[in-house]
DNA sequence: CGCCGAAATGATACGTCATATCATTCGCGC
DNA sequence: GCGCGAATGATATGACGTATCATTTCGGCG
């Protein structure tokens, strides 16, 4: 279920957009029976302030003011509840980064750090009927698409 | 370039089938090389012996011989050459197996750790065209597929 | 409002995995 | 054999993430 932000009545107050996601994240994780607190708030915060896929010690060194543990806490919380996914590198370190959606895959550039989303790409069938032809029941996987993006792409 | 092993002459001796694939090894690094020394043969007489996918401190443990930095450092050249190709479990673990073709992809078996490989699957191409659509040249990809093997699915 | 139990926090210790360092050894071409 | 540079291995280092546990805080309830 999503539950999309209320809307102020009156005029836009000066508080940053993310605080809106932020709002929203806490609600759902509310309805889930996981208090509302200031360390959670700021772990929440600091992930939406990313503008790409950063790493758990990017998010730790962004907060100073949060125990380690608690930002690691923080990250796993919102995998688990599916508001956060994870990418991993061509060199195996692992990042974070909003999920906007259910299950998709990422295309990560490179150069710069971006991603993207990979649409209208459904390897799933694909992959189930190959490991079928192998015997097996297909549970799951993981795949990462690299690359470059179009703007890293023209230097 | 496969370089097969060449056949003894006479009788069969009883050397374990292993040595041949050892053998093999140590004779495409050489022509790379690399230096032909009791420990790299160790090292990769241990891979060849697995029967299935093995993590590095598995390896270090079936060679208490070996230097701990030798048996990465020989895993590692192995990789590089493509002898040894590195596969992903679900929860990030990074196991190593005997490579057996150019690249592919592997089935993971989650119950015995089983691995087959994927065949007549190519993803590849279908990522390509998703990542154009999305402005991304692609370079590379990783892709894990988990299941369960036919004799652990009965059960 | 104030109490209380459970959840959450944070300082820190711990564990795992892999690489860096560097003195010593050893393969191998001459 | 000789010697150079690759390879080794004991050990230090470091990244990354979890476990522990005393303390704090949330939030439901009377």
């Amino acid at each position: 279920m999503v539950v999309t932000t209320p809307r102020h009545s009156g005029h836009e107050h000066p508080r940053p957009r993310s605080a809106a996601v932020v709002d929203d994240i806490v609600a759902q994780l509310s309805d889930l029976g996981y208090r509302d607190t200031e360390p959670r708030r700021l772990v929440i915060s600091a992930v939406a302030a990313q503008g790409r896929p950063f790493t758990a010690e990017e998010l730790c060194a962004a907060l100073p003011c949060v125990g380690r543990a608690t930002v690691y806490r923080g990250l796993r919380l919102l995998v688990e509840t599916d508001q956060v996914c994870r990418v991993l590198l061509e060199d195996r370190e692992l990042r974070y980064q909003l999920s906007h959606q259910g299950h998709h895959h990422h295309l990560l550039c490179a150069v710069c750090g971006a991603s993207a989303d990979l649409e209208g790409c459904d390897v799933e069938d694909m992959l189930r009927e190959a490991a079928v032809a192998a015997g097996f029941r297909m549970s799951g996987h993981w795949l990462e698409v690299y690359g470059q993006c179009s703007e890293c792409a023209e230097e």
